[in-house]
DNA sequence: TGGTCCCGCCATAGT
DNA sequence: ACTATGGCGGGACCA
């Protein structure tokens, strides 16, 4: 048993947010083309288990796409507004808010039970033939499970802010929205579980923001998306949105250490031991120019090997680990890395949109680049 | 205290 | 049967 007395546990360290961050670093970068679970997990010295949960809502917004077991194709960012752009439309398409008790498929919360599938559930639909980037399950018998998926619900989250007037949901509301349940405080209690989950992701990626209702003093979160204008809506590492006693998270890539003491009488000993699993290089490169990525224990004053980075305005928190990495992406990087993977949209709003992204990226770079670099890093 | 949400048990889906 | 996924909710944390 480990009552770990003296070693500090910090829960932060912890946090999904966090370790969405930690991923992001890890695998945003040019040339990562797939990622292991195995590896994520290894690398970031997590249980697999966490993994999950991260891939499934990077997946929900595209930055990620199933390739197969135990492999994701890494997208990138690149592919976020065409998949925000499609969450867009089915939402619309199927009007989320009108909607109401069918959101989630309805879900007969009693586990299993036939439940016929309902016709007209959230997801899939006819968008087959799309080159969808988003994940589409096929609707069938045992895809109840997948009715109440992580994937499913942060999906679905997200269309309500893509598809309403409204700038502000709590976790409360998006429960009650996303399952028009007569009530099962049951049900809402886990769903919102769940929805903090996602909400920390998201937030980490700036996604989302938390704030709190004028009024009430209320916790919800706003939108920040693609939206917003480009200096303050983004996310800005000089303008840090904390001081509302968010959460910030801490640095920590290797959160392996200390765990939570769990004052379990019967230990009975794991077989997760995350030891367990063979490290295999499953972050294949085209590119042989990748550097090793050190578990990027970055003390301070040692400078993180961390220059290849690129982040969009979806830049995860940075982390504070007391070094500071001078090296920004220069606008030409950028430029031509998105240009790379820039895609040639035949939709007109679907251009706009990614050119908004383009530029708001760009105004917020120039804008932080005439400040002291240093700021950036807090 | 009550809002957060980490942790990991264990049911299911996939091979 | 074994492994990969991931739903779920107890209860530790923390403002």
């Amino acid at each position: 048993m480990e009552l770990d007395s003296g070693s500090t546990y910090c829960r932060k360290q912890k946090s999904l947010g966090l370790l969405c961050s930690n991923f992001l670093n890890l695998y945003n970068r040019e040339g990562v083309d797939t990622v292991g679970l195995d590896d994520a997990a290894t690398r970031l010295g997590v249980e697999r288990r966490r993994i999950y949960d991260i891939v499934n809502v990077l997946e929900s917004v595209g930055i990620l796409r199933r390739k197969a077991k135990n492999q994701y194709t890494w997208k990138g960012f690149s592919a976020i507004p065409q998949a925000l752009q499609e969450l867009k439309e089915e939402g619309i398409k199927e009007n989320i808010l009108a909607n109401g008790g069918n959101i989630s498929g309805k879900i007969s919360d009693d586990e299993d039970g036939d439940s016929c599938s309902n016709p007209n559930s959230l997801c899939q639909k006819d968008s087959k033939s799309s080159s969808s980037v988003l994940p589409k399950f096929s609707a069938s018998k045992a895809d109840n499970r997948k009715e109440k998926s992580l994937t499913l619900l942060t999906q679905n989250f997200v269309k309500l802010f893509l598809c309403s007037k409204m700038e502000m949901i709590s976790l409360e509301e998006a429960a009650m929205l996303l399952l028009k349940s007569e009530g099962e405080t049951q049900i809402n209690r886990t769903k919102v579980r769940r929805l903090y989950d996602i909400a920390n992701v998201l937030s980490s990626m700036k996604f989302i923001e938390k704030t709190h209702r004028p009024d009430t003093r209320k916790p919800a979160f706003r939108w920040l998306g693609l939206k917003g204008k480009p200096d303050s809506a983004f996310a800005c590492p000089v303008a840090p949105i904390e001081e509302s006693k968010k959460r910030v998270f801490g640095a920590d890539l290797t959160n392996s250490s200390t765990k939570r003491y769990k004052v379990n009488p019967a230990p009975a000993e794991k077989t997760n031991l995350l030891t367990k699993t063979k490290l295999q290089p499953s972050v294949k490169c085209e590119n042989s120019e990748v550097d090793e990525m050190h578990q990027g224990n970055s003390e301070p004053g040692s400078t993180p090997n961390v220059r290849n980075y690129q982040f969009g305005p979806f830049a995860p928190e940075i982390q504070n680990a007391g070094g500071a990495e001078e090296h920004k992406p220069s606008v030409q990087d950028w430029e031509s890395l998105a240009s790379a993977y820039r895609p040639q949209y035949q939709n007109q709003a679907l251009k706009d949109l990614f050119d908004h992204y383009v530029e708001a990226w760009q105004s917020w770079y120039s804008e932080v680049a005439k400040k002291n670099p240093m700021q950036l890093i807090p």
